[in-house]
DNA sequence: TTGTAAGCGTTATCAT
DNA sequence: ATGATAACGCTTACAA
């Protein structure tokens, strides 16, 4: 063509680990240069039936902690030689049902789903149409998925020491109205291991997860007769709004008056207006084991142990006495 | 084929527009159901020469302002029907190059660009591949893009005359080290304004925007002799780290001590912790301008004016006097 | 190592 | 309205 090859010659070039000739290959890349030449991956991936193509499925992507594993795993993807493709699933009406459709057009090899409630019926088609999955902190089981889990029990089960070495005795556990498995894992571990340990805790659920729901968890728990010592956040947004009513609207000191203890690690817990103990998800981790399964040859991928558990290492800073 | 059509009854079909009659269209879309069959993007794209992909360039995405951004964008996009491809540029290693390769070879029919500092080549590279592109808060200019820019200056008068009328005469920039063409817009703005009102204005410029940046500043302004009595933060990330040490580390009390004005309306200014008065960004409104542009027929794309100045109102909060 | 040729799943053109 | 057929740009046997 071009450089005076065939049309091989070039595919070759561009494919690692091809017989080429370094002369060739030379004069290809020279060739592609000059006329600004990239390989096609549609075309690419037409043939080869894998397009190099993964498909990241969010809800809340504006939220500290989903922007920050989104980072990471984008970050890793790219490292891997893939590329992301990004479907938003916040709205509720047909847009994300069309663009999941798209998804599937553009033949993605996997699907990582880091939506916070993903609609059974989305794990379903990517799986049907061939997709490798990746599931973040959920629950499914089935055939050909990945599940990369923290351990929630480990961390609520901390948290419950911490809180009992700090002296409090009557704790809380502030969360969600609906809850998603991990919301729900840390509510049982935390709940089983107060009772292990002799404390008593009140659970309180409200609205939507995040700095509101938290406000809404203060003016409910500070209102009781009998006020808690401690509080165990699902989420560090949760502790977050949970502070800044209890320090404005009930004039208590953090953690004098009050222990915290969130979840998530994300930037604004060590902001010295919070300073939020709290327990780290491993984003770097969760998307490395990601991508590591992703790229693991057709065979091998359902040899491996299908559940990933991670540890969620605690973060000690200024909101537990004595931490 | 599989519903006795031919292919062609089959590309109409998924096709909006095409003549196809009713019946052989349900007998299509019936054996579609049937054997799970979806049209291929990538051979579509093949042959259609465009395809459908727009990708998003951005770097921090982790960061509040942009993850917000990001989201606004996706939605839009998803909604005109198109995918959006995710190339984070955060490393400065050659994994950005090697992804930004990728989405040429996608053959992305455009790329919005919400980086930071994105390097020059990389808009050279999306240009010369012939992809639209849209570059949102930067300067370049060139044939063929769209820029959406805020009108920062506006913003930076209405924030010295709200410093002026809360009583303050001596008022302060915050700002990092480098600066992005907003920032700098900020500040010249901010400048013009202060000199036109008579106010003394003295500008900080300290390491990467963020909140740890913010502190610095706080650090340096309030160590001087003569403190300011007000100052702009070219960013609500600044702002936050300055509030929270001027408030922790020289027990300052906002506003009666000092004023505030930041700049994005995060979540996080919203907080009670900061309630911090601010410019909102108006996000869906870039997005929408984005999309709309992108979705323009080929000819007409370049008789549209190629900068679009967005308004960014002011949310009063309460970190000004008299606000 | 290199070239030839078939085929990947579409769409577009041209008949019918 | 429908069907045949030639692209689209690439990979991959297979042959040389």
């Amino acid at each position: 063509m071009k450089a005076g090859v065939s049309r091989s010659a070039v595919s070759r070039t561009f494919t690692p680990g091809a017989s080429v000739s370094d002369e060739t290959r030379l004069r290809v890349l020279r060739a592609a240069e000059d006329l600004g030449y990239h390989v096609n991956h549609l075309a690419r991936g037409l043939t080869r039936r894998e397009s190099g193509i993964v498909c990241m499925i969010v809800s809340d992507l504006a939220t500290p902690y989903r922007s920050n594993l989104l980072r990471a795993l984008t970050d890793q993807l790219q490292n891997a030689g893939r590329v992301a493709m990004l479907i938003n699933t916040d709205r509720s009406d047909g847009s994300v049902n069309r663009a999941l459709q798209q998804a599937v057009r553009y033949r993605a090899d996997a699907s990582v789903i880091l939506s916070g409630m993903p609609d059974k019926s989305i794990i379903d088609l990517c799986l049907r149409s061939g997709q490798r999955l990746v599931l973040i902190n959920r629950d499914e089981q089935q055939e050909g998925l990945l599940r990369i889990n923290l351990d929630d029990a480990a961390a609520a089960d901390t948290a419950a020491r911490a809180f009992l070495r700090a002296g409090c005795h009557l704790v809380a556990f502030a969360t969600s109205g609906a809850g998603t498995p991990s919301l729900v894992a840390r509510e049982q571990g935390f709940l089983e291991a107060a009772k292990e340990l002799g404390l008593q805790v009140i659970v309180e659920r409200q609205g939507v997860t995040g700095y509101q729901c938290g406000r809404t968890i203060a003016q409910s728990l500070m209102t009781r007769r009998q006020r808690p010592q401690a509080v165990f956040c699902a989420t560090d947004l949760i502790a977050c709004g949970l502070m800044d009513a209890v320090r404005q609207e009930f004039g208590l000191s953090i953690p004098k008056d009050l222990c915290v203890i969130g979840f998530d690690d994300i930037e604004q817990a060590s902001w010295s207006a919070y300073s939020l103990t709290t327990f780290a998800q491993p984003v770097d981790e969760i998307a490395l084991q990601a991508v590591e399964w992703l790229s693991l040859p057709e065979g091998s991928a359902f040899a491996r142990e299908p559940l990933v558990k991670l540890h969620a290492n605690i973060v000690w800073r200024q909101t537990v006495r004595g931490g």
